[in-house]
RNA sequence: GGAGAGGUGGCCGAGUGGCCGAAGGCGACGGUUUGCUAAACCGUUGUAGGGGCUAAAACCUCUACCGAGGGUUCAAAUCCCUCCCUCUCCGCCA
């Protein structure tokens, strides 16, 4: 072959199944289902529960952290935090906590009240005057209550909208320039004469199609067909299978609609509503990525500690609306409103998620390595990380044809960020009598975005002659096919 | 889509208007006993918010929470309405 002697550098890849422990103890977590807290409501017109379900006492910091903290956090922040209305927060802190005061106290003059009467009736003496007096605090209450629930509102509407904020190994910056290459693998291919894109590479072979694609469903869309098909394919389920037998992950096949809490959960709501598809007939959405699903599978759980790290991978296909990328990446499979990935995800106790976050890039770039790809991995600067984030690294993969590295898996530790928007919590093992739930930290990382992964074998392992040498790895997945050639 | 039964703490489960944050059990934690383990016995054990105390906790106190939301009432786990979810039967469907 002509493209180097550099997949030598790629370890191989070898099946053992080491994930069954983790089974026995998840199912004990499983059950270990708790219903915490629910109330504040972001379509406040529709009583359905299927609509709001956001803990509406912890949606971003709890709020007496934010209260006590705010000018510590709004530094934190940054410029993440700058679309944030910090007097208007503050405000509103101050004005629940001083109704919350005074509502609580005409209810515990209202409960005195209301035993009093029980006592006065079981004497069989009048009670009257007793009723008369509480019916009127009751209707204060009442009124006030109205008050405390628009402000929470308002309050849960607002806090919602604060980021994550960035983990202190985190570089600081704006935007994607300021980011932080941390190291690379691998080396680039050898191809004879001017590399060619993978759309002209596989449109050549017969095993991609934009146009049809577009004909049966729009732009942005692409049809596989044949060998790539099968590659596809065969990337998936060589993922998950490393992804469960060497990694360890416990695969899940989640459904790929979920509801507005879940997507509240993992941050995509309510800030990031026109990213997503959502059905015209009931309120769910297209998952953008199998994170939510996946990391709303113990959402309002309460999980053991001996548990942790609980470790999942899915493979789903992922929907994006791409609202405002118009002009980008236009051609090809680089970025489409529906695409495949197999992701990773990891719910841990807080000391382990940094750890856990290495980990976990690691197992995607054993994916890379497995396939002879060259990468690069940076690290996010906080002002080109995602909302939910408090770290990110993005793993780049070599793309001959425009020389440069392109994304193909992000790996983000979100510490408590969705677990609290999400009331995913854990009860210390062991210890002392000290056994109060804390809030577990979450993690997922692409592992890989599939698509993006053929480009790149299309794109580095191509031929002079056109066609495309199948890694080794991939041989039994295709059915013993080692090239791909026209029309196969 | 039609008919019915349900949803209570970490788990199971009692509770049909006040003395119920909720019996009883399981689990967990602490202790007694024990050569060790087990058993037995005694005790403790929900979450969140406000206030007080504090460097912070512990702690004290008030309030809320029995699927969600609303209503009736002086007072709701309990009565009424709407919704969500689970289970059973029928229909339809892969």
């Amino acid at each position: 072959m002509d493209s180097g002697d550099w997949r030598s550098v790629a370890p191989g890849y070898a099946a053992r199944s080491n994930g069954q422990s983790q089974s026995a103890s998840k199912s004990r977590a499983a059950a270990a289902v708790t219903h915490i807290e629910i109330c504040a409501s972001l379509t406040p017109h529709k009583a359905d529960a299927r609509f709001p379900q956001v803990p509406c006492e912890s949606c971003m910091h709890d709020l007496r952290q934010l209260r006590d903290n705010l000018d510590g956090i709004r530094t934190q922040l940054g410029p993440r935090g700058r679309d944030v209305p910090w007097d208007d927060l503050r405000k509103l802190l101050d004005e629940r906590r001083n109704l919350t005061t005074q509502v609580e106290q005409l209810r515990a003059q209202l409960k005195r009240g209301s035993d009093e009467i029980a006592q006065l009736k079981r004497a069989k003496q009048p009670a009257d005057d007793a009723m008369t007096a509480m019916k009127a605090v009751g209707d204060r209450i009442r009124v006030m209550d109205e008050d405390l629930r628009g402000l929470e509102d308002r309050l849960t509407g607002l806090t919602l909208h604060i980021p994550n904020i960035p983990h202190p190994s985190v570089p600081k910056g704006q935007d994607s320039g300021d980011n932080v290459e941390v190291r690379r693998w691998g080396t680039y291919p050898t191809i004879g004469g001017t590399p060619r894109s993978h759309w002209d590479l596989g449109e050549a072979l017969g095993i991609l199609n934009f146009d049809r694609a577009a004909k049966m469903t729009g732009a942005r869309f692409a049809v596989l067909t044949g060998a790539g098909a099968r590659l596809e394919r065969a990337l998936i389920n060589y993922m998950l299978d490393v992804h469960t037998g060497r990694h360890g992950y416990r695969e899940v096949l989640p459904p790929f609609l979920v509801n507005r809490a879940s997507m509240t959960g993992t941050g995509q709501l309510p800030k990031f509503e026109e990213d997503l598809f959502r059905l015209r007939e009931e309120d769910y959405f297209l998952i953008p990525t199998a994170e939510v699903p996946v990391t709303n599978l113990h959402r309002e759980e309460m999980l053991d500690e001996p548990s942790l790290p609980l470790r999942y991978t899915a493979y789903t296909p992922c929907f994006r609306r791409e609202a405002g990328s118009y002009g980008k990446d236009t051609r090809g499979l680089i970025r489409l409103h529906q695409f495949n990935k197999v992701e990773l995800v990891s719910f841990t106790t807080p000391s382990q998620s940094d750890e856990e976050l290495e980990r976990l890039t690691g197992h995607a770039e054993a994916i890379l390595q497995g396939l002879g790809l060259p990468y690069r991995v940076v690290t996010l600067c906080s002002g080109d990380m995602g909302f939910s984030a408090a770290k990110t690294y993005d793993i780049e993969v070599w793309l001959p044809s425009q020389s440069v590295y392109r994304e193909i898996s992000s790996c983000s530790n979100f510490q408590a960020f969705q677990a609290r928007r999400a009331g995913i919590r854990y009860r210390p093992a062991g210890g002392k009598k000290e056994a109060k739930p804390e809030l577990v930290h979450t993690l997922n990382g692409s592992g890989l975005a599939v698509g993006r992964t053929l480009v790149a074998i299309l794109e580095n392992y191509q031929q002079s002659d056109g066609t495309v040498i199948i890694p080794e790895v991939l041989h039994a997945y295709m059915g013993g096919m080692t090239r791909i050639q026209k029309d196969n």
